[in-house]
DNA sequence: TTTCAAATTGAATCTAGATTATGTAATCTC
DNA sequence: GAGATTACATAATCTAGATTCAATTTGAAA
């Protein structure tokens, strides 16, 4: 064992994080299948060999940056979501996590969009692990809906986790058709949050609260 | 050159198409990265060299069965839509449209699933010859919106482009979650076009047409 | 029933990557 | 300033698959 992988706490060697760095952004951009160790030492500026002095395997490697990209994920929504008014509505609660998902998912971090582009593709251990934290987002959303459902906003005809589960495809799935290029995010945030909003809404609603 | 992969219009032997459907389910349950040739060879009860025989290699079987994927893609929500009666309501259209695009995918052809799951991950090359027959799906899409606000249904504020690729994300994503064992597939299309009417539509909407 | 082409196979290549082994410059420890 | 130790690099393995080769089988036509 050349080095102790989960070693926590003591030092983060810059190295260590420019590799891990390297692999978001290869496997964001080229997909699982498709990500070389060579390419992730490549653009960390090293050779392939010295991965290992801070990983064991590139599975390993990899899971790491999926679990970071879930936790970058989870919190930039989280933080949006602590950023509302206490008492905002539950509708627009929902409508701030469409557009924090988007934003990290597409422009804030590569960890996020590695996530999302890859977790489907992954063997199926290094999935496993990752359940857990992957969970807890779930249940972030289950609770922006549940909410908004007690609160009597959201159409009886609705399935929740349906819902939920489409919504989240609708957001994933931007970052295989995305590009800064097509105009600003802030476009595309704006109508996925008014087809969110309209889609789930009683009728009535209307733009977002004060400011 | 063992066999000639492309000639078309005299025999098409009943080994050929189990190889490639062999591909298509081995793909839409694997992925591409995962997806080997021995596996597919399995499936059709065979051994690997003998797929040489039909197809020129792991890659151009791929894309063939990518090809026949979209082909069955598009045919099958566009017999859908041939379905309805002519003057049928453009949200109408939209919706079966989405019902279509949700049971092809899900339920009817494991070439249409192979094709959305893996469309992101191929290599460059095999995309870019596939672009030509996804360009005349999207060009459907586009119209069914195009119509619609045609018809003046739409909310103004809805990005026609950026509602099309969220709504076909949210279709296509489902194979990432949807399984037969959570409870019929109409539920979550019933969902689904609920979410895609109210999201779209002006205000006033209401369910199906008549029978 | 021989003969030729079609269809498949098992065994032999070949290669891209991941992983390992080994070497070495730099840095630190005392 | 002689070891250790750290942080890499280069060169040597090792392996899973894809692909190719050289039969062998099948089966229909002559």
């Amino acid at each position: 064992m050349t080095a102790r992988a989960g070693a926590r706490g003591s030092g983060r060697p810059s190295t260590r994080d420019r590799i891990l760095a390297a692999a978001a952004k290869v496997l964001s951009v080229k997909g699982y299948s498709e990500t070389r160790l060579g390419d992730i030492a490549g653009v960390a500026e090293l050779r392939a060999p010295a991965v290992y002095y801070y990983f064991d395997s590139r599975e390993s490697l990899i899971a790491e940056v999926m679990a970071v990209g879930q936790r970058r994920l989870r919190e930039h929504v989280e933080t949006a979501l602590g950023a509302l008014p206490a008492d905002a509505d539950p509708l627009d609660r929902i409508c701030a996590a469409v557009g924090a998902h988007l934003q990290v998912e597409l422009e804030l971090s590569d960890f996020a969009t590695a996530v999302t582009r890859n977790m489907g593709q992954l063997p199926d251990d290094v999935r496993g692990r990752l359940r857990a934290e992957g969970i807890e987002y779930t249940v972030l959303w289950r609770n922006l809906l549940d909410d908004a459902r007690a609160a009597g906003v959201i159409r009886p005809d609705v399935d929740l986790r349906a819902a939920r589960l489409l919504i989240m495809g609708a957001l994933n799935w931007a970052l295989e058709w995305w590009h800064p290029e097509h105009g600003p995010l802030t476009e595309v945030i704006k109508t996925a949050q008014s087809l969110v909003r309209h889609g789930l809404g009683v009728s009535r609603e209307r733009a977002a609260p004060s400011p």
